[in-house]
DNA sequence: CAAACATATGAATATGTATTCAAGTGTGAG
DNA sequence: CTCACACTTGAATACATATTCATATGTTTG
């Protein structure tokens, strides 16, 4: 740690999972993809399901699925004929409620 | 509330700010975006500081935070030739560690 | 006012990526 | 085995966007 010219807190902390993070992030700035967290939050849903409730193509929603599994944001189950789809794990919930509680955040009229 | 299929409670949370948090969301999902916002985290800092710290172009880094600003996610504030920026609340902070968290999630062999 | 410094902006380019369509794979029913 | 169903995959396209370069704006100092 010696040869590099950053040496903040911050950069011990993240600097070296930065890409890994940004990966994640991109995942969820997509309108289409984060629906399709939002579905699959709290329960296991049928990609048809998820097709139907956000009225995308099912083809799109696997598209996505597919990245968001790659990605370990969502975990795969087959059941028969349909897969189920569900949040990884909880800390995905967390982030969206984090970014949720930054949206209604109070902001002085002057930035803008 | 009646003439849509979706009155699922995330649709009631967070439907309507969906295209809100994806722009959020994709603000981060920049690895140089990402980089300034964590420099300038917890004290304001100037925009040639950034790029220096980051060994990023000036223009480069000038064209991020206009576009961070715009999305209220960091604020400006002049102090003579230099303007400094730092990230406009705590939540930016809490959702980057959430998402370091899921990162560091222990996950099965199996999902891949 | 002129010069030097710090930042911002616009256009151009190159790269990435969301979506669609058509076809492929896997699974349960008859 | 064959059919219908659920999902996946690949190619093609259209669109967005990160980065660079050149130039402009704003600010302090002499």
């Amino acid at each position: 740690m010696a040869d590099k010219a950053n040496t903040s807190i911050n950069s011990l902390i993240s600097e070296e999972l930065v890409p890994q993070l940004a990966d994640l992030f991109s995942m969820m700035g997509d309108t289409s993809r984060l629906r399709i967290i939002l579905s699959c939050l709290h329960e296991p849903i049928s990609v048809s399901h998820i097709a139907d409730q956000l009225e995308l193509s099912q083809s799109l929603v696997s598209h996505h699925l597919r990245l968001l599994k790659a990605a370990r944001m969502v975990r795969a189950e087959r059941r028969g004929k349909q897969v189920f789809y569900v949040a990884a794990d909880q800390h995905v919930q967390c982030v969206i409620e984090d970014m949720a509680a930054h949206v209604s955040e109070p902001h002085s009229v002057e930035d803008e």
